[in-house]
RNA sequence: GCCGGAGUGGUGGAACUGGUAGACGCGCCGGACUCAAAAUCCGGUAGGGGAGACCCUGUGCGGGUUCGAUUCCCGCCUCCGGCACCA
């Protein structure tokens, strides 16, 4: 029913129901087979953030490590393990099965410890995921009697069958090397089996019998392995794979965590898989032009241990795509994590009803340039998109291999520990704030409360302060309204006499410039709302004086004007609001504010002075000064000067249009 | 345990490319308006010293590079997130 992705501590991650185990016969995808392309892949996602790239990585869990082939004592049975640390398989004493394991029933048939070992298997069969991943959970096991060889030594080494070995991991069999690793090491101390170390440091003998020794140390050497003895151990471990290869007896591999995707969900919700179970033909995928497979209508959605599709007779009957006769349709549907993986292709032709899309109009659009979504995606939704869009372009439907191009991953918001989230009925609920302080205020303290990728904490202080700015910036429209008139946003050719005209116009383009690349490059929306903040206060300010003068009118309006532009995707409602009480009809229909150079960049700048690196004044210098004028205007500052006296200057440092920093002895 | 991310005032956060630390907001303090309160407006608000002009200290801790470090490098601490019996 779920994948692994999906099961958290042992419950389901989205109802919370715990998690049993039942064998059914289920269609995967084989997303291991991407596996490397997958990692690899990522070298090109630059501009994604490091913990979703972690977060995959550490997911697939790629590791290189060797095969190696032990035989079982008197059988003609071969058995593979996997494992990272060939240099340790001198020092490995006792060999360990996943209850899981198939040969296990052969081994143990007819002996003494069958009754034990098959004991051992039903109970840990009977276990639920959560108990058996328990932490700090004591080893448990058995012994089965039967011993296989060491293929490096010719030694034989009992074989144990215990539930810290997982089937779904390497070949869900292990050479235990309790000398060299922790768990090995708990196990054989709990069984009393032998621990021999077989890489020490060079200092001389490292204590195994209370904990492994698993460092990597430059220095290791071998001991107690035949004629790889004495040798360094990060040499001797590529000739025992060398060696291991040249002797048939192993050969060099790499393990992965990620597991097959299991799609089969035994409900009603889902795209139904298009495959035909035919007694003759043996399954049988429904061909293309039968696609898709549509949802029959029925009565009971509750899934009930099985598809409630295995209750729809009907629609189940079906011809043999392939030889006519009788046969049945398969009755589980896709986990929608299918769907999600390829609506944004669908996005680009979503009107066709004849195919799902023509590859020339997905390739003029996709990859996607900016995709936006939580961080809670980073290992679901975002590999598997991933791994669709590999599967595509292989097939040569699509011409691209990465879904998205840059990815930004909001943050959470969070109260009481909780999060805000559709799934988990919004801790946070909207409604409550909407009724009090509207939309507008809701969204806008939203975004104001930090970088929109970090995550955060709900707390009801701040929202006021938004509001609060909302009502200011509309009496603000309010005001100029009365006292002035002519378009909502006219066009300023000069600024006239007022020195506070100047003042607005800068600070408006500055604001202009501030908030568009905010929005557009940086992602801040929380600093392009106080840039607006800013400018409010700026206006607001001016605002009498200006009233008073004619070209000041038309500065006040174009101010005001550009305010409400600029607020407006944060505030929309009232923004558009306030637009039309300046005059004008349709904001959303105007084209965004752009910023003049002119205005961005003013004659003078107020210029740091520092002595030893530390700020002794500031000074209003005219850009057009020299180094030297600009220099000479710095030292001759009092407080400077004061700080020079009885010295000697003997480095004199100007960043243009910043600081001067003299460094005296 | 392994892997990521982050530590800045009372508080959310800002400082984008190594160049004025604390923008903007909240809170708090003082003032104006008011019979009073609310709302609104004005001023103040990193810490310490000083009557004051000013001075010193300060971005988790300890070092380093640099004229100059919240920013770069090395070593630690703490918190958050992911994975976790993965051989």
């Amino acid at each position: 029913m779920l994948a692994n992705e999906q099961v958290i501590d042992g419950r389901c991650e989205r109802c919370g129901s715990e998690v049993g185990k039942r064998n059914l016969s289920q269609w995967f995808f084989r997303i291991t087979d991407y596996a490397d392309r997958l990692l690899d892949d990522m070298a090109t996602l630059e501009s994604w953030p490091e913990r979703v790239l972690t977060m995959q990585r550490n997911w697939i869990g790629r590791s290189h490590g060797a095969e190696v082939v032990f035989r079982v004592d008197g059988a003609d049975v071969e058995v593979p393990v996997f494992t990272t640390r060939p240099d340790t398989l001198f020092g490995a004493t006792f060999f360990v099965l996943a209850p899981e394991h198939p040969l296990i029933d052969d081994l143990v048939r007819g002996t003494p410890q069958e009754a034990a070992v098959r004991e051992y298997v039903r109970r840990t069969e009977g276990e639920t995921e959560a108990e058996r991943l328990a932490e700090d959970r004591p080893k448990s096991g058995v012994a089965t009697g039967r011993t296989v060889v060491n293929p490096v030594n010719g030694e034989s080494i009992p074989v144990w069958v215990s539930d810290y070995v997982l089937m779904g991991y390497g070949t869900g069999a292990i050479m235990a090397v309790p000398a060299h690793d922790e768990r090995d090491h708990a196990f054989a101390t709990t069984f009393g089996l032998q621990i021999r170390p077989v890489v020490v440091p060079a200092d001389g003998d490292v204590d195994v019998s209370a904990a492994a020794y698993t460092a990597h140390g430059a220095d290791d050497r071998m001991v107690n392995s035949g004629r790889f003895d004495g040798r360094p151990a990060d040499e001797a471990l590529p000739e025992i794979i060398a060696w291991l290869e040249e002797t048939g007896r192993g050969k060099p591999t790499t393990a992965y965590r990620l597991r097959d995707w299991l799609v089969s969900r035994q409900r009603y919700w889902g795209a139904p898989i298009p495959v035909v179970e035919c007694p003759t033909c043996g399954l049988v995928p429904v061909p293309e032009s039968d696609l898709p497979v549509v949802l029959p209508d029925v009565r009971d959605y509750a899934p009930k241990g099985r598809s409630p599709l295995a209750a729809a007779e009907e629609w189940r009957r079906v011809p043999c795509p392939t030889c006519g006769g009788e046969a049945l349709r398969e009755t589980d549907t896709m986990d929608t994590f299918v769907d999600s993986s390829w609506y944004f292709i669908r996005y680009v032709d979503a009107d066709r009803d004849d195919v799902p899309w023509v590859r020339e109009h997905v390739d003029g659009w996709l990859p996607v340039d900016q995709y936006i979504g939580g961080v809670e995606h980073a290992i679901l939704h975002l590999l598997y998109a991933r791994f669709f869009t590999k599967v595509l372009h292989d097939a040569g439907l699509i011409g691209f291999t990465e879904p998205f191009a840059n990815l930004f991953t909001q943050g959470m918001i969070y109260r009481d520990g909780a999060k805000m989230s559709k799934s988990k009925g919004n801790v946070v609920a909207p409604d409550d704030y909407v009724r009090r302080y509207g939309a507008d205020t809701l969204r806008l303290f939203t975004l104001f409360m930090g970088p929109p990728d970090q995550d955060k904490s709900w707390t009801d202080g701040g929202i006021a302060g938004c509001h609060r700015f909302l009502e200011r910036l509309w009496r603000l429209v309010a005001d100029v309204a009365a006292v002035t008139d002519g378009p909502a946003r006219p066009t300023i050719a000069e600024p006239g006499p007022l020195p506070e005209a100047l003042e607005v116009l800068r600070k408006t383009h500055w604001a202009v410039a501030k908030v568009s690349d905010d929005i557009e490059r940086r992602l801040m929306f929380n600093t392009a709302i106080a840039a607006c903040m800013e400018l409010l206060n700026t206006v607001e300010r001016a605002r009498p004086t200006l009233a008073d003068d004619p070209t000041g009118r038309d500065v006040l309006r174009f101010a005001t004007g550009t305010l409400v532009a600029l607020v407006q995707p944060f505030a929309p409602h009232l923004a558009e609001e306030a637009w039309e009480h300046l005059g004008g009809t349709r904001l959303w229909t105007e084209t965004w504010p752009v910023a003049e150079e002119r205005f961005l960049v003013a004659d003078t700048y107020e210029c740091v002075v520092q002595v030893n690196g530390k700020v002794r004044d500031r000074v209003t210098l005219d850009r057009s000064l020299s180094r030297d004028d600009v220099l000479a205007a710095a030292r001759d500052l009092p407080k400077v000067r004061a700080h020079l006296d009885g010295r000697t200057v003997v480095k004199e440092i100007v960043v243009p249009d910043k600081l001067v920093n003299l460094v005296v002895r």
